[in-house]
DNA sequence: CGCTTCGTTGAACTGGGTCAACGCGTGTGG
DNA sequence: CCACACGCGTTGACCCAGTTCAACGAAGCG
């Protein structure tokens, strides 16, 4: 709290971070959600984090010079903006401060993985049950309660462009996990109706998201 | 230079880290290669990333208690063990080196979110050469020069569980570089002859290596 | 109240997977 | 020193999960 910042909202598919551009900030998202994506060659698109509330979303590209990709916001965000010299600078003079921002990278770079296995290994269904069965985890983390802990308001195409996937086939996996009685949509909105068994269907271990460190 | 280290030699296959344990030592590859990989529910193997000499591999999981994938040797190696104690001791007295331990860590992330981009929404022929060049770039970097830049000892299965193809697939695509005039092999190595066409096939931007992070 | 964005659906298609067999080199044990 | 086994590469035929294309529907918004 002692950083100097700037408060800053952004409506949705506004950009945190455009690619090419050197960062000189770095944004905390407040509320709401954003979402990292690259572009490939041929124009496709690739979400590779989703960010919520809470996380540090330019720890990264605030280092790194040029950034090699861009954040954009999912819903509605609030964020602060800290500049990157008085970040640097107190990562320099507080050892504790600085371990901290360390393992927030570390943790971004398991979630990257665990990603890479899903898309690289998974079939579709399982990929999809993955995905959300991390994102209500993540968000029940950071304080939504259980039951709402679904309202993340990403489209179908955004959703296949995290998996890998089309818009068509989302939907039809989305459907069979409907089918199964796995889940129950309201309009845009996906409740998780069976966690357990969804966490089956999806392989998912949530040691990668590492929650645990707090107790360390 | 000044932390205790042990030496350790590895066979190929031999396990820097496994899965499960909690890691009391960081290792630096001196010599040979190795790679990170994950096992998905239904016994399923995805490499998530690699390292070649230099690369400190593991402080990710040294930090984060109970390591959630494992590390194995590509080849014969040579690795400095690192007491994990004395690593977070000296991270926390020496903020330029946190800083270096941060950014190697920042580095692993990028790389990982390429990976996702590559696998999730390039096809088989691109990932290959993604990865060839990627492969041929890093060696490079830590002083292996061009001509022998390509002896990284990957069978066509290891390839395949990187880009999260099959081996047959893989023998395809690389039969197709070949014919391409992109790569040469010999044996069980492969060369590369065209470099710049190889990484106009592959949308190979280095940008997400981040080379230039010591010219800051 | 029309426009736009997203969701829904079916039919046809294809990149890559699966299966199965064979080939080649290397190491090993008799 | 040879026979055999094992790991890896190679190849073809067939198959299927997921894509593509195309059309329509439903909700929100100005």
């Amino acid at each position: 709290m002692a950083l100097p910042f700037t408060l800053k909202e952004l409506d949705p598919s506004g950009y945190l971070v455009r690619q090419g551009e050197r960062a000189e900030f770095t944004c905390v998202l407040l509320s709401g959600f954003a979402y990292r994506q690259k572009i490939v060659g041929d124009g496709g698109r690739q979400i590779v984090a989703l960010q919520v509330p809470g996380d540090a979303v330019d720890l990264q590209n605030s280092l790194l010079k040029i950034a090699d990709h861009s954040v954009q916001a999912l819903s509605a965000i609030t964020m602060a903006r800290i500049p990157r010299k008085a970040l640097l600078e107190i990562a320099a003079t507080h050892p504790r401060i600085a371990h901290a921002f360390w393992l927030d990278t570390l943790v971004d770079g398991s979630i990257a993985w665990e990603w890479i296995a899903n898309i690289g290994r998974r079939d579709a269904l399982m990929r999809l049950a993955h995905l959300l069965c991390e994102i209500a985890l993540r968000l029940e983390v950071v304080g939504f309660h259980e039951g709402e802990a679904h309202k993340l308001p990403m489209t179908q195409e955004q959703m296949g462009d995290a998996l890998g996937l089309t818009t068509v086939h989302v939907h039809r996996m989305i459907k069979q996990l409907e089918r199964s009685g796995l889940i129950v949509r309201d309009k845009r909105t996906i409740a998780i109706l069976d966690e357990h068994r969804l966490r089956e269907v999806a392989d998912f271990q949530r040691a990668y998201l590492h929650l645990n460190l707090l107790d360390d």
